[in-house]
RNA sequence: GGGCGAGUGGUGAAAUUGGUAAACACAACGGACUUAAAAUCCGUCGCUCCUAAUACGAGCUUAAGGGUUCAAGUCCCUUCUCGCCCA
């Protein structure tokens, strides 16, 4: 390297380097600066998965904005937390230990070390001090804390909030709250929970617990040998992750009461007063569109409770109510048949509920056994099956019998598990009528036009009873007065009345895996399930492989079943007990990690009360919009019972969400669709051709990714351009919340940029190239660039800050040597950007004895940014015909009479009469002729 | 099918409440320096037309069409295309 050349290796070597050492981006404990009312400044990445590949240059973009956004907040004097973690524990990891043989606990760190290093390497200024990983026993015995602290809690409807279980057990005890409908339903009717004996009292308090169990229908994949969530199985019914087939069983799990908290996970999303915790409130700063998804997700709606009596086959007698949820109780004079679940107690032989009468029990049976066969497909793309159950119900509110049948579109997991078929205005429903030549009556009439088959949409009511016979009736109301007034005589008559359901459906908190969080739970030989203290350390074992199997009848057993007795046999109070064997989901460690952030040592608690006041909420939350409903929406309701059981402070956790977009790729493939390697690809006139084998390829694009041959490692560019070039080249690619393409080729504009402000600053000798004075249109310049780039700052718009950056560099590069005083701010507004060449410049030119990153942000002046002089632009009949140079301290009036004085518009002005004049100030003129 | 969002030069993109469309950068082209190349520096760079001319100037232009307004990339309506979410 040439003396006196910008050698970027070298300089960043030496600032990552001395960060780490100097420990400079390391957070003072609260208690340390809580006197000194410096405002606090919780900046956080959604940490990654230390995937084994390493990270290439499309992961890093968050991370980069949020290094600038809290170097930029650290320079004005917050104190600033912006840690960094692993999301250690899942699937991933463990099917990758599976792979290469070794143990997942060995491969994680190994791969952690790996991204911790990259992460370094560019420069990103996190307090590593604070490091965590989800799969440490020292991280997991307290989400192990949390999950028992759930279990030991419950749900109170009245007041809303969770709430210790001792007080459940109380109230029950006192007499002060009786056993529910429900509660006797588990149980037996007409007992009172003090004639209960323990296994009874254990069964109804699960039905009030916050984490409780339940035998619910899971996707089941055998050859995995592990249950799958719905978004990681295929529309065709295959596992995302090898195609294998996936079926559909009863298991008994671990399930989080979440579905309790659906209307405050949607209240508060638009809450404009949310407590936090230190006597003020916020409210939550997302993006529109990711609160949508939240609300559809949770997806409210306002229906009604429907009690149809059920006939006895044989007698006609009532024998039983079936209760279904509709959204459109209108069109209760539509419905022609019911529908109920094949796990529906009335269809179930040996339920004390069942009515299928002799003659068809054999069929319904067999269609019964064929659906726990079948392979979970997407409802809507598989053609319904069902049959008729041989039972009639009765509609209340015209007395006709409806045929009851067994359908396989109907869950037992939503609502009742029975619906009320109206045939002409669902389209499941008309499917569904039409297959089997059911009665399809039209209730609804469409306001105008449409006149199809099966109208979905609001209209009016017709067919739906007679006013002067049937109290009930409802022809020729609106949908919305139809809905009124049914649900009024429904209550009226006892038959049901208004109701809200939600889509959102209780998680299903286990997996059959090994690499994941133990619970804090052993079985009694009662199957009573008790809590016990954590932490519960995974068991080491040689074998943690999943045990697979391609008959989806095999019992169910996970790797934890293989390990030592001494482990799984526990004693408590001279009773055995046996562990729970599944582990918790991958989202479990993700739900809390920011509180552990704040307090990552403590061996009391999770986190300290005093230091989690201080630190949350969090301000800045950046991630990708993948996660935009799940992890937001499992973290919040975590975060909410917590809150319920005064753990923490605030009702929500992330103040501002921000969602990064992707940085895409081409990749690219050859005949044989085997992907190429991004390096051996070049381009002859916009096509890709193989450098080898001179082939010519075809190219796609989309994610950046191993699998493609399309990812960068941040080192490989980092060595070629400098980190500080990379780092801008992110930002400088688009708005944050977009997603672009990588290439390589707008990279070297940024490098240019970063070479001429070193030579501006720095002589061939390494020596200042600075003078003292400086001029009055140097300061201007500066004044508004400061401004701009503080604007772009505090809303995450680092393209257009960047560019500012080099436009005023473009500036100082037409001068001989740079004024001391504008280099010295100019480098302050550099460096959240580009640190290592802004502290090296600040070095060499001995600004301060510091060094740059513990300076204060430039304050620009308006008055300083100002101009004598302005351009306006002069339009006549709105069309521009010319511009002025006018005083900036013009009125309108001298700023018409300058434009009438320009001789090009006097010309054009010349015999017209100016019939008005519209003046917008420092802007333009339009004369109207 | 429903909901939400987007569409601007050869490319990535700017344009704060409706007020000079294309800042800044890439690529391309021309020039300086050089034996040469790289690097660097200077310049041109939305489209069409007029022109001997890169002068002077005119017209058009933000997916397409219409509307509101003195004025529309920005607001409203219709259509097309793409993306995301839900079904």
């Amino acid at each position: 390297m040439e003396k006196g050349l910008y050698n970027f290796c070298e300089i960043e070597e030496r600032w990552r380097r001395r960060w780490l050492e100097q420990r400079t981006f390391c957070t003072d404990e609260p208690d340390v600066v809580e006197s000194s009312e410096k405002p606090k400044c919780y900046v956080l990445d959604m940490f990654p998965y230390p995937s084994g590949s390493g990270l290439h240059v499309g992961h890093p973009k968050g991370y980069i904005a949020t290094d600038i956004y809290s170097r930029y907040k650290k320079m004005q004097g917050f104190h600033v937390l912006h840690p960094m973690g692993f999301d250690s524990f899942g699937l991933p990891a463990e099917q990758y230990a599976i792979e290469h043989g070794v143990h997942p606990a060995v491969i994680t760190e190994q791969n952690i070390d790996t991204i911790r290093e990259q992460l370094q390497f560019l420069g990103l200024g996190y307090d590593w001090d604070r490091e965590i990983a989800t799969s440490r026993a020292d991280y997991y015995r307290w989400t192990q804390w949390m999950f028992r602290e759930f279990f030991e809690s419950w749900f109170d409807v009245s007041q809303q909030k969770g709430r210790p279980i001792s007080e459940l057990i109380t109230e029950f005890d006192n007499r002060t709250r009786e056993l529910s409908d429900a509660d006797r339903d588990i149980i037996g009717l007409g007992r009172l929970w003090e004639e209960l004996t323990d296994a009874q009292k254990s069964m109804v308090l699960n039905n009030y617990r916050i984490a409780y169990h339940k035998e619910v229908t899971v996707n089941w994949c055998p050859e995995l040998g592990t249950v799958l969530a719905n978004e990681e199985v295929t529309s065709d019914g295959k596992s995302e992750r090898g195609n294998f087939l996936v079926y559909q069983r009863p298991l008994r799990q671990w399930m989080m009461r979440i579905t309790a908290y659906s209307e405050r996970l949607l209240t508060d999303l638009d809450l404009v007063e949310l407590p936090d915790g230190k006597g003020g409130t916020f409210q939550l700063d997302w993006p529109a569109s990711i609160k949508l998804m939240q609300r559809n997700w949770i997806g409210r709606s306002q229906g009604a409770d429907v009690k149809f009596d059920v006939l006895c086959p044989e007698t006609d007698q009532v024998v039983n109510v079936l209760e279904v949820y509709t959204t459109r109780p209108d069109t209760l004079f539509g419905a022609t048949f019911m529908v109920v679940a094949p796990q529906h107690p009335i269809v179930t032989k040996g339920a004390s509920e069942y009515l299928v009468p002799a003659f068809c029990a054999n069929q319904v049976e067999t269609y019964i056994a064929k659906t726990k066969e079948e392979v979970e497909i997407n409802h809507n793309t598989k053609e319904k099956t069902g049959i008729m159950s041989g039972i009639y119900a009765r509609n209340p509110v015209n007395g006709e019998q409806l045929p009851i049948f067994v359908a396989d579109y109907v869950s037992m997991d939503y609502g009742s598990g029975a619906i009320m078929a109206v045939p002409a205005h669902d389209e499941r429903d008309f499917e569904f009528a039409q297959k089997y030549e059911l009665p399809i009556i039209k209730v609804v009439q469409a306001m105008r036009g449409e006149d199809e088959e099966c109208f979905t949409g609001e209209g009016v009511s017709i067919n739906s009873g007679n006013v002067i016979e049937n109290p009930f009736a409802i022809t020729s109301l609106s949908t919305l007065e139809a809905k009124e007034k049914i649900i009024k005589m429904l209550e009226l008559y006892g038959y049901g009345g208004a109701s809200v359901n939600y889509k959102l459906r209780d998680w299903i908190f286990s997996r059959q895996r090994y690499w994941g969080e133990p619970f804090p739970i052993a079985i009694g030989s009662d199957g009573n399930a008790i809590s016990v203290d954590p932490p519960i350390v995974l068991p080491e074992m040689e074998d943690f492989r999943p045990e697979t199997s391609n008959d989806p009848n095999l019992p169910v057993s996970p790797p934890l079943s293989r390990a030592d007795d001494s482990w799984q046999e526990i004693e408590t109070n001279g009773k055995k007990y046996k562990r729970e064997l599944n582990v918790m989901p991958q989202w479990a460690g993700s739900c809390w990690y920011f509180l552990r952030f704040i307090d990552p040592k403590n061996e009391q608690t999770f986190c300290d009360g005093q230091k989690e006041r201080f630190f949350m909420p969090v301000d800045l939350y950046v991630g990708g919009a993948e996660h935009a409903v799940l992890h937001l929406l499992y973290s919040r309701f975590w975060h909410k019972v917590l809150y319920d059981l005064g753990h923490v402070s605030t009702p929500e956790p992330f103040k501002k969400l921000f969602n990064q977009g992707m940085i895409t790729a081409d990749a690219f493939a050859d005949s044989r669709g085997v992907y190429i390697d991004i390096r051996e690809v070049e381009l002859r006139d916009g096509e890709p051709y193989h450098i080898k084998t001179g082939e010519k390829l075809t190219r796609s694009s989309g994610k950046m990714g191993k699998r493609y041959k399309n990812g960068l490692p941040p080192e490989e560019v980092g060595k070629e351009y400098g980190v500080d070039t990379l780092r801008l080249y992110e930002m400088y690619m688009g708005p944050l919340e977009t997603s672009a393409p990588w290439s390589m080729e707008g990279i070297r504009g940024m490098q240019r940029f970063l070479q001429r402000v070193w030579r501006n600053f720095v002589t061939e000798d390494r020596t200042p190239n600075l003078v003292d004075d400086s001029t009055r249109e140097l300061e201007k310049l500066l004044h508004k660039t400061i401004l701009k780039v503080t604007d772009d700052l505090e809303n995450l718009r680092f393209n257009t800050a960047i560019a500012a950056l080099i436009e005023c560099n473009n500036e100082l590069v037409q001068i001989q040597s740079v004024p001391r005083g504008v280099g010295r701010t100019f480098l302050l507004l550099l460096a959240p950007f580009a640190p290592h060449i802004a502290e090296e410049i600040w070095e060499i030119c001995q600004f301060s004895e510091h060094q740059l990153s513990s300076e204060s942000f430039p304050i620009g002046d308006p008055e300083k940014a100002k101009d004598d002089e302005i351009t306006i632009a002069v339009q006549i009949l709105g069309k521009m015909r010319g511009t002025i140079q006018v005083p900036t301290s013009a009125t309108d009036e001298e700023v018409e009479v300058f434009a009438k004085l320009d001789p090009k518009i006097a010309r054009r002005l010349e015999g017209h009469e100016i019939r008005r004049v519209i003046v917008v100030p420092q802007r333009l003129i339009n004369f109207i002729i």
